[in-house]
DNA sequence: GCGTTATACTTAACAGTGTTAAGTTAAATA
DNA sequence: TATTTAACTTAACACTGTTAAGTATAACGC
């Protein structure tokens, strides 16, 4: 039956094709700015024929986000078994992740900003690739519990503030580009560090 | 000449009235899905009327994030007094900071991440009340390395540290209600208590 | 008080949007 | 070869932000 799996194969990279031209058009002018006439302009198909692949605009950009986070998450994960100190992993961890924000910030935005925005009560389910990307950095923090070295707080609660600090400091830096920041290495080492040492024991 | 005076007066009534009908709908309904046809409608005139007020939807939404700078400038500024300690001042103003995000996060969100959205290369300019924002948080830190309490860090990055960490968990927590978070007054007590003790020297 | 000017507002229109229902074409099956 | 099914398109609906042109009313000079 090898007709089906020719069809089937066929069906992936169509959708594969709206994907990618979905993306690098959300990211060039904005999710906001792209029409599904665009898109489907951009592969050369009616725009119905997206809404045979997608429900509608937005899990076209759902789609496209969970991408993101598979790359983000890949990302991170490249760096678990480099370090055995669990701080010195922490730190490369929050590093990647702000670096990982700045070098695709319309694809962080898409994700932690806009997707949220147009998916009211979104949420990190069980088993989503976004609640692994926390996952990963809770299990660090764990660690960092575990050996003593940071407080020894609730581990939700320490996972939290680490989320908080990195995330703030990356979309900062993308959403006020003009303001007189710090030099940004500077202050992406500050956010680590500060973090870092206020939950030492 | 008092007629002046009267249209002039009449004037600003019909520019507040179209700005607290944008701003009801945008918190309610999400900037997006707000149409000038129904902020015009909702204060019973034309839609075109809008523009003789307010150059375009962007400029109107501008307007609103402007009223909510203000009053979360106010907030903060009510604490000024309040306190000799600036740690103390500091605490109870990156609560205040959080509190005014999760008692208004549509308005929160307009502000600090719908509007860079739509309006790119925001800046924060000296004079705003965005920048008046973030000295004041910037006037406090720089007290508290004066005292010799925090590291002698840059006084900018270590403002832009605090900013990161309030403004990243306030997101968050807007963002993503429906994450396992740990009890929100847990998680903001650590974000506050972690930086600051980060901070110090 | 009357004609003119300026102000404040509205109507109509343009070019575009997301999305759906109905229609078409071509390929796979019986 | 006839029929069914899958893949895609055309046409349309109700809406969007925004502009140009038009209208009515109030204020002004005389």
């Amino acid at each position: 039956m090898g007709i089906k799996e020719r069809k089937a194969r066929e069906k992936e990279q169509l959708r594969q094709q709206i994907l990618s031209a979905a993306r690098e058009l959300f990211v060039n002018e904005g999710y906001e700015n792209v029409s599904m006439r665009k898109i489907a302009s951009k592969i050369e198909y009616s725009p119905t024929t997206i809404y045979l692949y997608f429900k509608d605009k937005a899990a076209l950009l759902d789609s496209v986000c969970q991408e993101t986070l598979l790359n983000l998450l890949n990302t991170l994960e490249q760096l678990k078994s480099d370090i055995s100190d669990p701080i010195e992993r922490l730190k490369k961890s929050g590093r990647a992740y702000i670096a990982f924000g700045l070098k695709y910030p319309q694809d962080y935005k898409l994700t932690f900003v806009v997707r949220p925005q147009f998916q009211a009560g979104l949420r990190l389910q069980e088993g989503s690739i976004g609640k692994k990307v926390f996952d990963y950095l809770h299990e660090i923090v764990s660690e960092c519990i575990r050996q003593q070295i940071f407080r020894q707080v609730d581990i939700d609660t320490t996972g939290q503030v680490m989320w908080s600090a990195v995330h703030g400091v990356t979309l900062l830096l993308i959403d006020f580009p003009d303001f007189p920041w710090a030099e940004k290495d500077k202050l992406i080492d500050a956010v680590i560090h500060t973090t870092i040492a206020g939950l030492k024991a």
